[in-house]
DNA sequence: TGCGCCTTTTGGATCAATCTAACTAGCATC
DNA sequence: GATGCTAGTTAGATTGATCCAAAAGGCGCA
């Protein structure tokens, strides 16, 4: 079985021999035109079935057409929020019969550059980039200039320009904040990580909007890695500060879940004395123990979302450049202090 | 900026005028070649500078060489699990100079046929693939008849034969039955999806050796979802059986939490009463309340490890077929009533 | 000067599709 | 009988990099 001749693929040419017309014929049977009749078109298909033929995309590419084939680049597969978000790309690409080539970056722009420059040698058709930090403007440019239709999710390097859809982190930072403000919370505290991208930016100035616009002091800013060892660093901190804070809001739920482990860790309680709150929504965060206060913000939705720009720019690469912002949903759950109960 | 002409890509013809030699001297240039003497191989990296040059692999693909992609086949990429997997391919096949199309199944056969026949128009050079629940030996088979590499991981379509990585899911699971046991458990129930995938049929397996050899009576099965809901819903069953049993083992992390969260709320004491345990090690089981005890599978080193076992087999199509067994670590934590505390 | 030998370079064919323009029937129309 | 028109089909050029056989150039030696 496993050394049998691998045999040699069937071509168009192979097709029309079978079918005995030409390869022009079968070229356009195989591509749904109108011009072949019906019996010619019988004959072919059954011939193409016979000599067992597959399609040869590279070839057709050559031509000038499109490859069908898209890039994914985002800064780690492993992390619950990009994989969602992974999940509805490759699902929204696979209904439109494109395929997504996956590269991570790990946030380090050289890791980036080699990726797109792999990419544009493989001839995409669009890419999907959640920029790494760093990230100059030049690259996007690069691509422009390229004529490569790329859309920036989730994070977007200032100045860019172009496509780009994320959630409304601002707006849902905001409500967020509202609710722990009306809940009787007054000494926030802001734990992003120590370079900020600008997702993390504007969940800030959402919570600076609403501690503004109550009269209340700015927040705490704690500086650590957006990570869980980074959200249980946070404990220290905040045990540090000379005024207890009763709000910690995180940049994402996996900070906060290490935070809520630390800080309990050290006696705190938190719901009650203090309010921890995440964004992101993964899927752990409902069956936490307390359970998490957070902001829905549908990676899986932004993902799809990106294709239908993605798409939309490759069929008119003149549009006007579009930016999508996805609503993001408050979940309020024990981790701040309870209110109603949600899944 | 966005209304500028996107410029025809220069081409090796284009680079080879600008070096004043012709295209093929160019061509082993970009190949490292050693036939070429210094100066022109100078003189031509210039030329390819400054016209912008950037590879076309898809005319080199044309000419028979490798496209350097890969399929990478799962049934869905967010699931921790999964998407660690994904990573270890994505790093590994980076150092290689590969690039991996990624396609999810949802666990539907029609579905994994569809991705396996777009990997196959791409040309993939080899395909890494978690076949889906209910694949058929023919599919296989039919890779294998079109010369297309493939390597299986963490399942296995049975009676398949080819290339194949998974973690030693019996042996693991006999190290952690055998530390229950001797902890004093002696009912067990073992919680698995309805239809089990060859990697779950292995864990039962290795937990009915430990049993046998103690003497001591089979797991009563659970056949419920391999999901935090399927888990959540063994507590009703384990309610209902006549007899109580001390622990239940769980063929997933993600089940064990949804079973944990379940069990506790219907007022078992998770940990003395009951010991519960998972697979998977994800970064929840960790800091999972109470922390979880689990076969450390390494999903990250399996994807390692399964982009070693194509690049081989890319490499030497007639070598013989490889099975790569990881190692199972058990990680004993609170879920089982204690023991040594470990990361 | 001619010959062999080695290093370096090259033209042309090749890969498998698509595109263009032209060609063939068949039939109606003037 | 020439012309126009339509529907269906096709030969040949094209795409960009690679492979092959052969050519060009340089050098030493008889």
């Amino acid at each position: 079985m496993s050394n049998s001749v691998p045999p040699r693929r069937a071509t168009l040419s192979d097709v029309a021999a079978q079918a005995g017309v030409s390869r022009a014929t079968v070229s356009l049977v195989l591509r749904d035109s109108p011009l072949v009749a019906e019996p010619t078109r019988a004959r072919v298909r059954a011939a193409a079935e016979r000599v067992g033929y597959l399609y040869n995309r590279g070839a057709a590419t050559m031509r000038g057409t499109r490859t069908k084939t898209v890039g994914l680049v985002v800064t780690e597969i492993d992390n619950p929020f990009f994989a969602e978000m992974a999940a509805g790309v490759e699902a929204a690409l696979d209904q439109a019969g494109y395929i997504a080539f996956l590269a991570a970056t790990r946030d380090a722009p050289d890791r980036q550059d080699r990726a797109l420059r792999r990419l544009r040698e493989h001839r995409v058709d669009g890419i999907i980039l959640c920029p790494a930090l760093g990230t100059q403007v030049a690259e996007i440019a690069t691509l422009a200039a390229h004529g490569v239709p790329c859309v920036q999710a989730m994070r977007r390097v200032p100045g860019s320009g172009g496509d780009f859809t994320a959630p409304a982190n601002r707006a849902g930072m905001q409500a967020l904040a509202l609710h722990l403000i009306a809940a009787g919370r007054r000494r926030f505290a802001f734990a992003g990580a120590g370079v900020m991208h600008s997702g993390v930016r504007e969940r800030l100035a959402g919570l600076r909007d609403a501690l503004r616009r109550h009269r209340l002091p700015p927040p705490t800013l704690l500086r650590t890695p957006g990570t869980r060892a980074g959200g249980a660093a946070t404990a220290r901190l905040l045990a540090a500060l000379p005024e207890r804070p009763d709000a910690l809001v995180c940049s994402n739920d996996v900070m906060a879940f290490g935070a809520i482990a630390a800080l309990e860790q050290a006696g705190w309680r938190v719901g009650s004395e203090v309010a921890v709150t995440g964004v992101g929504d993964v899927p752990e965060a409902a069956t936490y123990r307390p359970a998490l206060t957070t902001l829905r913000t549908g990676p899986r939705q932004i993902g799809e979302a990106a294709v239908r720009l993605l798409l939309r720019r490759i069929a008119d690469p003149g549009a006007p450049a579009e930016r999508l912002v996805m609503p993001a949903e408050l979940v309020v759950r024990a981790s701040c202090g309870g209110g109603r109960r949600s899944a």
